[in-house]
DNA sequence: CACACCTCATAAACTGCGTCTATGACTCCC
DNA sequence: GGGAGTCATAGACGCAGTTTATGAGGTGTG
C-alpha cells in the first residue's frame, strides 16, 4: 500500500544530480541499488520515469510529474519527521515549544523543518496541548514560547502576531448547504445540529463567539479527523480550520459553506517577559512570523 | 530516513478502530506484526503513542499529534499513487486526461482520489504535457478532457472554470524585496533579473502578459522544483504558482514579494463538442468544478 | 584510432528485517 | 470463576533488498 517511498527519493536525487550513481551515492547506498530501487518502482506501475544515456540519467516527462508528487510526500515525511523529533522529552533541550493542536498539527512541523536547516544543532521539545494550557505553561516557565489560536491574550505575557486561522463550515457534497448560493446565517447556523470540537477548545470558542447563541449539536469529538470523518459521512456540516480540510476540498468529498460569520483567528505566539529567549527561540519566532 | 510509514498507516487505523487487533485485520496482517510496528516507531523515537489497555488502545496526546502529521503524509502518498495510477498508459481506459504540469502536480491526484472513491471501477488514463499541447490532443480526440491554465481559450471547444491558480513571486529572506512595506511595481520587475519559466509554458505565459514588458532572465528552468531551489539559492526572485511554494512560505524559506500586477489566471477544463463524455468523465467534470 | 573513463545493468551471495504461528499473561465483565 | 476480549512474547521462516564483483556500452580525448 505504502511503497517506493525509497524509490522516490532515488527518483528525486536522480532530478538534481542527473545520475544514478551519484544519487546512490547521496542516499549512501550502492549504484545497483539505486538502480534496483528506481527498476522496481518503474516496474510497478509500468511507467518508464528515467531515461538512461551513457552520459548520466534524467528524468521523462513522466518522471517530472511522479519526482513533483513525490516532493510533496518527502515534504510532509520531512515535517512529520521534525515534529516527533521535537515530541521526544530530551534531556539537553534548547526550546520548549508549546502549542495547541491545530497549530501543532499544521504549522509547527514546517518551522521546524526551517529551524532544523538553519541551526542544525537546535534541538527543540513540543508540547501539544490546549490553547489555556500553552498559557499557563509559557507563565510558569515550562515552556520557552507557546503557539495559540484565541482572541483573548494574556495580558501578563509578550505576544506577536504569527498569522491568521480562518474555520471553514465544510459539508458532504450531498448536503443542501453544498449548492447554496447565498451565505449561511448565523440563525441557520444556530438551528443546524453541527459536528463541533468539544467545548475548551480554542476552534469551539472561535466559533461560539462568533455565532453569539448556543448551537445545535449533532456530534462533538476531539480530533480533527473525527470532524471531518463524521463532516463526509453526513451526519452534519463541521466546522474545523480551512487547512485541516484543504485536502478533502480539493478532492470534492467536503464541500465549503460560506457564512457571514467572520471565522477568522489571529494565530499568536506568547513568551515570558521574565525569561530571555536562547538564540534558538529567537530564530523559531523570526521564522513563525515571516510577513504574510 | 523514511521508515515508519507502515507504523504511522497503523496508527491511524487504531486512532480510528480502538484496537491494535482491529487495526491489525483492517491493514491484512496479524496481530502480533501490527504490535511490533508501533512498538517499533515508539521505540524508535522515545515515545509513547499509544496507551494499551485490556479493552482496547487508544492514542495518547503525543500519539494524537503523531496521527495528525500521519494523516497528512498518507494524504500526500495516495495523492502520488493516483497520480501514478493514472500515468499508466492503459489498454481498458476509461477517461483520457491531458493536463499542464502545474494542474497535474497539485491538484489532477486529488480529483483522481476522488474519482477512485467514487467510481472504484475508473481507470484514468493520465499525460503531462504543456498547455498548447493539452488543446491539441483534446482537439484530436487523444485526451477526453484536457485542464489548462492559459487566459486565451479555444473558441472550438466546450470549456468551464474549475478554479484560479495565482503566481507568487518569492524570493530568498535575505533578498532586498523580502523585507519591503510597497508592493513591486511593473518597472522594477522588468528591472530586476528574475527565476522565470521557460517561454511557452502557461507560467511564464501569464508573467509575461501580466508584465507588459520583456523581463529580465536570471534563470529559465522547466521544473517548478527547479525555480523554487534557485530562489532559494539567491539567484533571484522567482515566479511560481502559488500553492507550489506553499511549504516553503509556512517554513519560511521563501518570503512571497507583493506586487502591483494581477497574476491570478483562470483554470479551465477542456472537450469536444463532438464526442461525448463517459460517465466517469463527467464524474470527474463535477469533481474538478467545486464550488469554490 | 585506441585507450581511459564514465555511464548503467547483471549475477550471485548474504544479511537481516518483518512476518506468521503458537502461546501466555492480564483485565474486564457477566 | 469462567469466558471473551485485550496485547505481549518467543521462535522459526521466508523473502526483499542489499553488497560485492563484474560486464557491456557509449563518450571523449590525446
Amino acid at each position: 500500500m505504502t511503497p517506493d517511498l525509497e524509490a522516490a527519493e532515488v527518483l528525486l536525487a536522480v532530478d538534481e544530480l542527473g545520475s544514478i550513481g551519484r544519487a546512490a551515492e547521496r542516499l549512501a547506498i550502492t549504484q545497483p541499488a539505486a538502480s534496483a530501487r528506481l527498476r522496481s518502482m518503474e516496474a510497478r506501475w509500468g511507467l518508464t520515469l528515467v531515461e538512461r544515456s551513457a552520459r548520466g540519467s534524467h528524468l521523462t516527462a513522466d518522471g517530472r510529474a511522479v519526482a513533483g508528487w513525490a516532493a510533496a510526500v518527502m515534504e510532509q515525511v520531512t515535517a512529520m519527521n521534525a515534529g516527533l523529533q521535537a515530541l521526544r522529552r530530551d534531556h539537553d533541550r534548547d526550546v520548549r515549544i508549546a502549542a495547541s493542536l491545530t497549530i501543532a498539527g499544521f504549522l509547527v512541523p514546517s518551522w521546524l523543518g526551517a529551524l532544523r536547516s538553519q541551526r542544525p544543532d537546535a534541538s527543540p521539545q513540543l508540547a501539544v496541548v490546549n490553547s489555556a494550557e500553552v498559557t499557563e505553561r509559557v507563565r510558569a516557565g515550562a515552556a520557552d514560547v507557546g503557539f495559540i489560536e484565541t482572541t483573548d491574550l494574556p495580558e501578563d505575557l509578550a505576544t506577536r502576531r504569527v498569522g491568521t486561522d480562518t474555520l471553514a463550515i465544510v459539508a458532504a457534497p450531498g448536503h443542501p448547504w453544498a449548492s447554496r448560493d447565498s451565505p449561511v446565517t448565523a440563525e441557520e447556523l444556530a438551528a443546524e445540529p453541527l459536528v463541533l470540537r468539544e467545548p475548551g477548545s480554542g476552534t469551539r470558542g472561535t466559533f461560539d463567539s462568533a455565532l453569539a447563541r448556543v448551537p445545535n449539536i449533532a456530534l462533538e469529538a476531539g480530533s480533527t479527523a473525527s470532524l471531518i470523518g463524521a463532516a463526509q459521512a453526513g451526519i452534519g456540516p463541521a466546522v474545523v480550520s480551512a487547512r485541516a480540510v484543504r485536502g478533502q476540498l480539493d478532492r470534492g468529498e467536503l464541500v465549503e459553506v460560506e457564512t457571514d460569520l467572520d471565522l477568522r483567528r489571529p494565530l499568536t505566539v506568547l513568551w515570558s517577559w521574565d525569561r530571555r529567549l536562547s538564540a534558538t527561540a529567537e530564530a523559531l519566532l523570526r521564522i513563525a512570523t515571516v510577513p504574510a
